[in-house]
DNA sequence: TGTACATCAGTGAACGCGCGTTCACTGATGTAC
DNA sequence: TGTACATCAGTGAACGCGCGTTCACTGATGTAC
C-alpha cells in the first residue's frame, strides 16, 4: 500500500525522488501545506496528513520544521512575499495617474484575499498575533506595511491626497480593503452582490475621502 | 473538593441555587461561556471547563444546549443584540446632525469590537459562516445589517451623502469599520498609535468619500 | 392534606477520536584518505 | 578507485493529551387525584 501510494505520487518524477531520500522534502512540505490550507483552512493542516499526502512518514516533516507553527509561519511569510510582489507589479506597470495606481493596488489587495482566503487569514487573522515572535513572519508582514506607507508618501506628492501622516493614511486605507476582504471571504456579504463593483466602490470611496477638501462642514 | 468548590461559588447565592437543581443553569452557562470567550477566545471554551467553573458536572450543559455549537450560537446572537442596541441608542440620542450621528455609530461599532474582541470574532469570524445554518444566528446578524442599511437610507435624505444603492453604501461603510476593528483586535496595528484618533479618521474619511462630489476626476 | 407518579435536571464514569510530538532505529549520501 | 566513517533524512511505533459526547443512573420537583 505504501509502495503503490509512493508510485502513484512519484511515478512521473525522476529517479532521485523515488529514493529513500525525498529530494526536496522541505519545498514539497511548503507547497503541500499551502494546498491543504487552501482546501481546509489552516486548522485543516495536520502534520500527520501532511506526511501521508507526500508519501512520507509522520515524523519526516520534523526533519525540516521544528514544529507545526514553524511550518505555518513559513507558509504565511510566503504569502506576504507574493502579495507584496503583486502590488509592486502594479506600481511598476504602465504609467497611469497616481490615483489610478493606488486604486488598482487596493483592488488587487482584495483580489488576492479572495483568491487565497485561507492563506490570507493565516497572514492577518488572530492566530497570526501568536506567531509574531517568529522574526521571519514579523519581518515579512512589516515590510509589506512599510511598502504601503511608501505608496502613500509618494501619492501625497501628487496633490490628490491630503498631506498628513502617511502612516495613519495607510492604516485607514488598509482597514478599508482588509475589512471588505474579510467580510467577503468570511461569507458575511451575501449572494446578490456585484463583488467587483463593490470592490471598486469601496476603494474609490476611501480615496475620495482622502482628497484635499474644499472648506466645508 | 466538589463540595468546597460548590460552596465557594454559590456561598453568596440563595438556598435554591445551592440545591441539586441549579436554578437557572441555562442563563449561567451563557454568562460563563461569554466570560470564557472574553478570557481565552471561542476556541478556549470547553464544555468540560464550563461545567467545572459552574460547579456542575460535565454533562449538565447538555441538558440546556444540544451541543457546543448551539451554545456558541446563543452567545453570538446575544452579541448581535447588544451591538444593535448600542447603535440604536446613538441614533435615538440627543439630536445632532445626520453626519455626526452616522459617524458616531461607526465609531461605536469599532469600540464595541475593541471591548469585546473575542465575541466580535465569534460574530463575524470565519467560523460564523459554518454556523449560518442556525436560524437564530442568521436572523440576529441579518437584522443588524438591515439596521445599518436603514441608517444609510435615512442618511441619504440629508443630502450629505450620494444618492445611490444604500445597500452597497452600507457594505462599504461596514467594510471600513470592520476592517479597522479587525486589524486592531488582531494585533496588526502596532503600539505607537492614537487609536481613538485613528477610529475618528477612518470613519470620517469613509463618510467624506461618500459625499456628493463636485464634478472632478 | 397526603400520596403516587411522571418529568425534569442533575451525576460520574467512560468511550472514542485525532492530534502533535518523541524515540530508537536504519538506509542513503558524501567525503577524507 | 576503494573503503571507512560521519552525517543526514528518512521510518514506524508509541506516548500522552484534551476534547466532545453518551450512557445508565438518581435526586428533586410539580401535579393529578
Amino acid at each position: 500500500m505504501t509502495t503503490s501510494t509512493f508510485q502513484a505520487m512519484f511515478g512521473g518524477m525522476n529517479e532521485r525522488a523515488r529514493a529513500y531520500h525525498h529530494g526536496d522534502l522541505r519545498a514539497a512540505l511548503l507547497e503541500e501545506a499551502a494546498d491543504m490550507i487552501a482546501e481546509a483552512g489552516a486548522a485543516g493542516v495536520t502534520m500527520r496528513a501532511l506526511g501521508q499526502r507526500l508519501g512520507v512518514s509522520r515524523a519526516a516533516p520534523y526533519r525540516h520544521f521544528e514544529d507545526k507553527d514553524a511550518l505555518l509561519v513559513a507558509v504565511a511569510a510566503a504569502g506576504f512575499d507574493r502579495l507584496g510582489e503583486r502590488l509592486r507589479d502594479i506600481g511598476a506597470g504602465a504609467p497611469r495617474s497616481s490615483v489610478d495606481r493606488v486604486r488598482r493596488m487596493g483592488e488587487e489587495y482584495v483580489r488576492f484575499a479572495l483568491e487565497n482566503p485561507a492563506q490570507y487569514r493565516l497572514m492577518y487573522g488572530k492566530d497570526a498575533l501568536a506567531r509574531q515572535d517568529h522574526p521571519e513572519l514579523r519581518t515579512a508582514g512589516n515590510s509589506l506595511f512599510e511598502q504601503l506607507v511608501e505608496i502613500f508618501r509618494a501619492y501625497q506628492k501628487s496633490g490628490r491626497v491630503k498631506r498628513q501622516d502617511a502612516r495613519a493614511q495607510a492604516y485607514v486605507a488598509w482597514g478599508a480593503v482588509h475589512g471588505l476582504a474579510s467580510l467577503l471571504i468570511d461569507g458575511q456579504i451575501m449572494a446578490p452582490v456585484d463583488v467587483d463593483a463593490l470592490i471598486r466602490q469601496a476603494t474609490r470611496t476611501m480615496l475620495d475621502g482622502m482628497r484635499p477638501q474644499p472648506a466645508s462642514g
